[in-house]
DNA sequence: CTATATATTTAGACAAATCTAAAAAAATAT
DNA sequence: ATATTTTTTTAGATTTGTCTAAATATATAG
């Protein structure tokens, strides 16, 4: 069994070596754990001890299958815990966030297959993202970001890139929320900000936001 | 906020000091704690510090107001989730303290609100325990033990005393849960055991376990 | 009321996770 | 190819919660 602390490490290396087969540095993992390098370097070597990652000295880590497994397990709690949220207790998609890192802590195999369970065995998270099986396996499908639509493209918006409370709250506001059908009218020539259609509404979008949108041509 | 740590400590100085004026003495909370002595009294050192308690030197403690809240609110979050544990997830009686103990600690009044709501604000946890409101309330209901009940006595089974899986474990296979109808024959010369009627079914009970099942008559 | 036993506290040490400051290695720029 | 910048590691200190061993206070028994 890992600590709290060994947990979130595995947690951040996992999301920070996914799209890349490159290692994940020092810096990196200081900057999103919101810790000292020196600090990283300390708890690296322990888990490279635990055979948790693969470590040497200025080369950064990857984690091992036993490290892998356990970040991923971390991940369908966390996921499983946030749909339990606004499934059940109707917390909104920009509220869930900071409970579910600390619920997906929580130690007990048996609880997490009731939950999943109780929950219909759901495939996504609120933000669209997969949830693993019990064995870590999931669907990997890579969805198109809406900044890279062109004009005429029809679609629908099937997660974000983004999990900040302001940005979802945002995208809430604007009626752009999971499973809602959209089609790209046009791009803008004086700063390439979008026009789309949600449904039936016409809205503009600016580029930043448009490329945290993840959508199912 | 108070640590994890700290939390349990509090719990602990909470269940210790019900029943009695007295204050809890370091040796007690040592036992309960699974820990020494000398770490309680580091730990008491820190909790008065906070006027979590009042302390005195080789006086023992007792919580001040803010500490007896404190402890009563985790009280209340792990009740709230040995209900959801048993309504909602289908777990057995026994299954559930442990998994309780770590989600108690989870940190957000808005999820313990919204747990009470969708849980359809319970008033007792699976074991017949009382669940404090959000501002400490409760009702303090003393139940008769069923030890000290005389023949002919009827009444109903509304709690235990002793929460060891094994132990509920055996109430359960003889029949002996929440709300069941009870009513006592006899009084065994030979050991003091009791004979009773559980519903239909008759039994007999060692005066050991009756000391641990309330009943209201 | 003194001796003994029990309960509690202190002193000093340790493991986990963190930090700062300084040293060392790697990457980059001229 | 050398100098400069950036990244990473080391050394040593700090905090939290724990421990053992020894000292001290309180309770109990004759
Ligand atoms: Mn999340
Ligand atoms: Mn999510
Ligand atoms: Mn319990
Ligand atoms: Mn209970």
């Amino acid at each position: 069994m890992q600590s709290f602390t060994e947990e979130n490490y595995l947690k951040i290396i996992y999301h920070l070596s996914l799209g890349s087969t490159a290692s994940v540095q020092t810096n990196a993992i200081a900057e999103k754990i919101q810790t000292k390098p020196a600090s990283v370097t300390d708890m690296i070597k322990k888990l490279a001890d635990k055979q948790l990652v693969n470590y040497k000295k200025y080369q950064g880590v990857t984690l091992t299958e036993k490290g892998k497994l356990a970040a991923i397990n971390i991940v369908r709690k966390h996921r499983l815990w946030e749909v339990f949220l606004v499934e059940k207790l109707n917390f909104k998609w920009d509220e869930i966030h900071d409970i579910a890192e600390e619920l997906e802590h929580i130690n007990s195999a048996e609880l997490i297959e009731r939950l999943d369970e109780f929950l219909a065995f759901p495939k996504n998270d609120p933000h669209g993202d997969p949830i693993p099986d019990k064995n870590g396996n999931f669907d990997n499908i890579i969805f198109n970001k809406l900044n890279k639509l062109k004009p005429g493209t029809r679609g629908l918006i099937m997660g974000v890139n983004e999990h900040s409370p302001a940005f979802l709250k945002h995208l809430e506001k604007l009626g752009l929320t999971l499973g809602k059908q959209i089609e790209i009218i046009e791009i803008t020539e004086f700063d390439g900000s979008i026009e789309l259609v949600v449904e039936t509404k016409k809205i503009s979008l600016s580029r930043e936001i448009a490329k945290h949108i993840l959508i199912k041509i």
